[in-house]
DNA sequence: CCAAAAGTGTTCCGTCTACACCCATGG
DNA sequence: CCATGGGTGTAGACGGAACACTTTTGG
């Protein structure tokens, strides 16, 4: 604090949290009623103001897990947001940042406290202020990382079947995939392991359970899906 | 300026720019020694404090504009950088942009005057503050992009010669490419335009000159190469 | 016994890759 | 006439896409 920049202008910045899960089929995003002045009422991502003693990426997590109670989430930067009158009360610029949740580790006790939902993505409604646009940019951040970097298993739990991580990929490229090729794929990657488990809840016959091997993956880091 | 945020702290937020140019078969980068406290005379970006009345982008295109004198260069943002000591003055958040402009439509005298100098980017110095972290993110961002968009015109003059266009994607892949297959697939892209032009000054026999049709493009936004 | 989800291979086609020689011209 | 960079085609390998039936078991 010796002054150095004393001449130009200082001005608030926040963090919006874009938190994605993914439940029944389906990509959701976790909104609520915005709760202060001004846009009150409104729908709104979750976000908080960067504090003097930390970072942009410790005021996100900071943000997530009091929205969340769970850290070390998968998080990345979608980019700062900064038009002049982008907030209605004063000049902010905030920068967003995306988080990969498995929403079976969120207590729901805590998302009713908080008021937020789960919305699935293709039934957002409109958002407070430019959020919508943050939420679109952080949708094609995800469709074209998630063939090249091992993303989907932040949204599953430690163990799944084939079938729920092909329908990730369905929900966030929005598009079919072949059941056999999408196997055969997943043969070809040896960090993603058959299990001895068995799940039988959602077939009679019931589906191996696999688990993502992050010690086999950063000795392999090469991805392609 | 209501109010709505008062028990919050401000923060200084600049922009800095990384500005891609492509010169004698080679990626490069424009930076300078810096001019001011903390940390003068340490090779750095060029940067400017965002201003009340401008958006981000507006104060990156300000800062850009008064470096080369050049408008509507194409520019994207890379991210935005927070640690808290990042700056060894103040508290300052900065949001790095990153611009593609053709050398020879920058005035030398302009560079000379701001006292910036092309360096090719697998010879930089060590930059100040956090600024080599930018320009590797940079680098990153244009590699992944050059295959699904059409970056690499903005490096080029308004026509260019198929060699040209190879070396500006082996300067930013960092690899060889096989001359026929390159041409092959240029072939098949039909925005990519022979011209009646040819260029006898790098060669004996001449080279046909190419342009990239904007509107073409805009009909058929897909992009492979 | 039947509904519902799991699991499994082959063929075909298009795309990418490797590769070497002739052409035109200025000096 | 020769050095320099411009320009061209083909064959083989590889990877991605299309495609249908059998298995298991709870109810």
């Amino acid at each position: 604090m010796t002054g150095f920049y004393g001449e130009h202008s200082k001005v608030f910045v926040s963090v919006d949290c874009i938190v994605f899960g993914f439940d029944n089929d389906k990509l959701k995003l976790l909104i609520g009623r915005r709760q202060m002045d001004p846009g009150r009422g409104e729908w709104s991502l979750y976000g908080g103001f960067v504090r003097e003693d930390e970072s942009l990426v410790e005021a996100a997590n900071r943000v997530l897990f009091s929205l969340t109670g769970l850290e070390n989430l998968y998080m990345k930067q979608v980019g700062a947001f900064g038009a002049i009158d982008r907030d209605p009360g004063e000049r902010v610029i905030t920068v967003a940042y995306c988080a990969l949740i498995n929403v079976n580790d969120y207590d729901d006790r805590l998302r009713v406290e908080h008021g937020v939902e789960w919305v699935s993505i293709d039934e957002l409604p409109k958002l407070y202020s430019d959020h919508n646009e943050m939420v679109r940019k952080a949708v094609t951040l995800l469709r074209r990382r998630i063939s090249t970097e091992p993303l989907s298993f932040n949204l599953l739990p430690e163990l799944f079947t084939l079938t729920q991580l092909q329908h990730v990929y369905e929900a966030i490229l929005g598009e079919q995939i072949d059941k056999r090729n999408f196997r055969k794929r997943i043969k070809a990657i040896d960090f993603i392991e058959k299990t001895e488990y068995i799940d039988k809840l959602t077939s009679k016959r019931g589906a191996s359970l696999y688990r993502f091997n992050k010690e086999m993956f950063a000795n392999e880091p090469s991805f392609k899906l």
